[in-house]
DNA sequence: TGGTAAATTAGGAATGGTTACTGATTATGA
DNA sequence: TCATAATCAGTAACCATTCCTAATTTACCA
């Protein structure tokens, strides 16, 4: 994997964003490398989901990818009506039923209501 | 929600094929009604899914929704190597760090291989 | 039963996030 | 510096899903 800026950059924005889209990545690199394209974000996320450096979020915004530069192993909660995505620790978990698999990731969402949310 | 034996055709499907994506459902329903739409397919599921009645996987076949017809809280496995989806039970889970949130549901997913593939 | 309004459908076009392709640019190691 | 491989920008293609419209079906009441 050869160094390249555009991607450092992709590597600083999901730190600097939280949960961002693909393209809210792109809008945060365009800041400093404006000629960046989208398709470069695209690649570029998919090495580093690949790696196991990001994680990629299927829930969430409805037929939208959201990323999360956070590797740590962390569960996530998505509000329902404001579509926010907010980590949360991993509940302590014994999987059952599962002889035989060979269990290499959990992945945990709760859905429902955040506070200001449910205040309302 | 009135009858119609489309979304009849639909709920049997759900129930005969395990985990179908739509087009193994349009597929599944088309034998006995030769003339039913994809569209139609896909608007009676999100009517079911919003009633609660089926519930939509997102994880797996990367791109494509998959449909449960069972509505029992379950978790799922998912193998990346074969792409099946396997029911499991779900664990005893005591979310933490939530307090203020409203959990109304909790998505939980293991990745990894499943008996067949971990065996090659 | 007959008639009317609301719900549903088939078919196909449109949408939009993501991926693939191409030729140009950049990084790496000798 | 040079050769090679990796990466890039730009754009077209992909494809699961949604939207739209006129025609059909269902539910309900007189």
């Amino acid at each position: 994997m050869n160094y390249s800026k555009q991607r450092e950059a992709i590597v600083m924005a999901l730190h600097t964003l939280y949960h961002p889209t693909a393209e809210e990545i792109h809008a945060e690199v365009a800041k400093t490398l404006p000629k960046v394209s989208l398709g470069t974000v695209y690649r570029n996320l998919t090495q580093l989901v690949d790696r196991g450096i990001v994680r990629q979020l299927v829930e969430g915004e409805k037929g939208k990818a959201h990323f999360d530069g956070n590797a740590y192993p962390h569960a996530h909660f998505v509000c329902s009506a404001c579509g926010r995505i907010v980590d949360v620790p991993l509940a302590e978990q014994a999987p059952q039923g599962l002889q035989g698999f060979v269990v290499e990731q959990t992945v945990c969402t709760y859905k429902g209501l955040c506070p200001e949310c449910a205040g309302k």
